[in-house]
DNA sequence: CTGAATCCGTGCCGATACTG
DNA sequence: CAGTATCGGCACGGATTCAG
């Protein structure tokens, strides 16, 4: 059995709730704000300039579900023009190593995969 | 600066093709499909009853995805019935260990996010 | 500045039927 | 057994506008 199926069946749901999570995280953008938010606290503007391509609506919507499920924390501060700032929390920092090692190993796999696609459209000619 | 944005400014195009492998490889079914493949070769019904609630017309896509950027590798036996298996290649297996990290990751934050989630909706109320 | 609300197109994905 | 073909719903996500 793979390692992957062992996982699964620790929880007993036949991978459902698993499945649920890495949707939840490998979404389009998820992944790249809580990076973004490595080491820093940003505001509302700041991780719309950062996180390249993202519109403001999915910012939002990203930043209230990683809120939601508490890997991000939301501190609004009552002055005028309006400051709120987001900061990873714990859990949202346990979450970094492992989403790095994964843009790090996607990093790494670029040039072979896009020679692996030339390779295969050059094949179905 | 983030290890995030270190990662980004070698590749110097914004993030832009890390986000297109990350969303290839984080969608839907991609990292199940993989995971399923730990260790063993499967053919294509095997794989479609490991992987729950996956549609026969999704693992068709994925695994021919999965083989255009040579993360998989398909062997058709002239038989008939025919049989075709699917195996890791090298660099599908590399990305076992980020992937598993990553879902690993997942399976022990589920009780703490499930209650996160809760949390909130009780604020919300 | 930090959103919320609305409109709307695109494409993902499931269901179904059919083929070699 | 291992697919391909086709249709359709609907959710994702972009653009825009409005509000506190």
């Amino acid at each position: 059995m793979s390692e992957y199926e062992h996982l699964c069946m620790i929880r007993g749901d036949g991978g459902h709730t698993l499945r649920q999570i890495l949707e939840q995280i490998c979404n389009k953008w998820t992944l790249l704000v809580v990076a973004t938010l490595d080491q820093q606290t940003l505001r509302f503007t700041d991780l719309h300039q950062r996180v390249p391509g993202i519109s403001q609506r999915m910012l939002t919507l990203t930043l209230r579900n990683l809120e939601r499920d508490g890997l991000v924390a939301r501190e609004v501060h009552a002055e005028v023009p309006p400051r709120v700032e987001y900061t990873l929390t714990a859990m949202g920092r346990s979450l970094l190593g492992p989403a790095l090692t994964l843009a790090g190993w996607a990093m790494e796999h670029v040039p072979h995969i896009e020679q692996s696609r030339a390779a295969y459209e050059r094949r179905r000619t």
